[in-house]
DNA sequence: CTATATGCATAGAATGTCAATGTATATAGT
DNA sequence: ACTATATACATTGACATTCTATGCATATAG
């Protein structure tokens, strides 16, 4: 089978709406996605912690280790910040906007 | 103004789309794609032609050059193939798919 | 004489994503 | 004993995509 049909410059989107429902940490939110979408999207570590990364830099979210008991690895939990809640809410909006136009593209004229 | 939210990995489904309906030259699908989009996906040269010319090198179009009356340029046609509409269908599929499954992310399970 | 429009095109930079790899530990299977 | 898989972080280097800037050539408008 084949795996991502490639996130498309959404992954800012996708980590940001994952994080909306409670601070995750990176393995978590691969597993979470998978699951939500049916293995369609599998985050690549060589995709996720570099874009959870710059989410940090932005401003978008923040971040705290978390120990597990002893001999299990440590866990890095993301939250996201006021800042992250607005530009998940342009960023939805720029989504849905986004599928009008590729509507009127692919169907035609017709489309809303 | 902003332009291009960006293209984000779909400029094959939208040269390919705007050749469904009749062959065009490049100059002709940035206007027709602009006019059709209300300026949000403003077609830039940059990223145009190196996009048709891997379309044609895929063999999903097919080129030609038509003469323009003498002083003006001439213009390069392209034609979409058999191959590239299959290809269209499968990458609408594709498309309707990810939508759905954008929405599952962003929205939350309930989506369908 | 400058900008804008038509029309093609490329070079180089920036960006985003992925495959591969690395470090550790634990458990399950053969 | 060995191997695979799972958990958990992360980086490197390659590759693909897109954009900015530029170039050529002509014509018209301001």
């Amino acid at each position: 089978m084949f795996v991502n049909n490639g996130i498309k410059g959404n992954m800012t989107l996708i980590l940001l709406s994952s994080l909306m429902d409670g601070e995750k940490y990176g393995y978590e939110i691969t597993k979470e996605i998978a699951r939500l979408t049916n293995d369609e999207i599998l985050l690549k570590e060589g995709s996720l912690y570099p874009a959870l990364h710059k989410l940090e830099k932005e401003g978008l979210t923040e971040s705290f280790w978390q120990q597990q008991e002893p001999g299990k690895p440590g866990r890095k939990y993301y939250r996201i910040t006021d800042n992250g809640r607005k530009t998940v809410e342009e960023e939805r909006k720029k989504w849905s906007s986004f599928i009008g136009t590729m509507g009127r593209i692919i169907y035609g004229e017709q489309n809303s």
